[in-house]
DNA sequence: TTTTCCAATCTTGTATGGTAGATGCCATGC
DNA sequence: GCATGGCATCTACCATACAAGATTGGAAAA
């Protein structure tokens, strides 16, 4: 399975199992349609029921497990629709931050993310992709902080999660350049302050998504709803 | 105080805390920066501190307490910071919304709005502000479920909640006919499909806000951060 | 063979006791 | 009078025991 709850660094028991088993969802380890119990993640981490149900909670809020009460509790099948909807919510809030990037004219815009994309060339080329879904997510919270909206960022953080699931099983399709080059053609929009360019060049780099979903469903059909 | 737990409808007693100290905090019965704890509110509704613990990690995941480890629960003070943020995520997508909406030229639209329309002079005519604010709600709701993204909307509701209680304590100072009025452009825009009309006065009814944020926090200071 | 029903055994929900950490008051020493 | 240390008393955290609904299996009856 994932990471211990032995690996300290969180405040509480509770904590911890939120961490180890988040992880184990993202990364598919427990994979959409598992039943879990209290009793079991308890006696597998060596605690009581009292933090698990805890965590149980939280993840369930997160939209990760669904607690049916006197039943089980599964790990959530991934809903097509709620993908969907996600990703509305975040294109609508990326465009938005994109439109007054540009129109702010940020001066040191362009450096930072032009550093950022020199950083993801190197991982490309390394074939390093874990490396670089991070530098990608880096590469969006950025745009985010630019415009000074970084805490509307983390708001929607949870609900990247479920997009995280879909991503995670995409690994290795790995289309990186073209990611790249989309990004590329972000940033030069900005520092050319044209809006209406880098609206339209982050619509298209996030529309590619929208076909990974659908091969996605084709090829895991048990994990969606 | 509010309501009591003995109010049935929920499933479990823990469900049933939530929606009492829910409704209690955004109603400003629990006013931002008041101290409670387990024991407390365990023996005020009559239940064990466990359903009452659970009830605390829930509020304290939408962010309206604070649980201060081995200390205090607190309810949390707004955050001007936070409530211009969730502003900057509902207008992202609410302005996505009525340009999709534009764009659809949505024929049943201008119907079923008008008539929402209609209820809410009627309501401002009769002074009843609580029934006013629940058809403004409707009016937003009814627009997302237009455009398909009504599971979009239920997704940001819980950080709604923030400006919700900034809304409370602006309650009387109705400027509901104003309002209306603003209702009446954006509809209008959106059956003549006038995407760029209709952004322009959804942005304007939206800042409007804005203002009532400055006056609330001068006239509340404790309640914020 | 098919259906029905009951009981063992799962599950989550609730109650309670004990633990460790944080706080504040108060006495003690200066 | 003032600073300091210790103790009473809060708090949330965790473990354990019990309760009650839901499921499943098999036995018994049709």
């Amino acid at each position: 399975m994932g990471a211990s709850v032995s690996d300290i660094g969180e405040e509480t028991m509770a904590l911890r199992v939120v961490g180890a088993l988040r992880d184990d969802i993202v990364t598919m380890a427990l994979k959409p349609g598992d039943v879990i119990s209290e009793s079991d993640i308890a006696g597998r981490y060596g605690v009581s029921r009292q933090p698990v149900r805890e965590a149980f909670i939280r993840l369930a809020q997160q939209g990760l497990l669904l607690i049916r009460p006197k039943r089980a509790t599964v790990v959530k099948k991934i809903s097509p629709e709620g993908v969907r909807q996600s990703r509305f919510i975040r294109e609508s809030i990326e465009v938005e931050i994109i439109r007054r990037l540009a129109g702010n004219g940020g001066g040191e815009a362009g450096r930072v993310l032009g550093e950022l994309i020199a950083e993801q060339e190197a991982a490309s080329s390394a074939n390093d992709s874990r490396r670089f879904h991070t530098l990608d997510e880096l590469f969006h919270r950025t745009l985010a902080r630019l415009t000074g909206v970084e805490y509307a960022w983390q708001l929607i953080d949870d609900h990247k999660m479920q997009l995280d699931r879909v991503r995670y099983l995409t690994l290795g399709s790995s289309s990186s350049q073209l990611a790249i080059s989309e990004h590329k053609v972000i940033v030069a929009a900005v520092v050319a302050a044209d809006a209406a360019a880098a609206e339209a060049a982050m619509r298209a780099h996030l529309a590619r998504a929208e076909v990974l979903l659908s091969q996605t469903i084709a090829a895991h059909p048990d994990y969606f709803e």
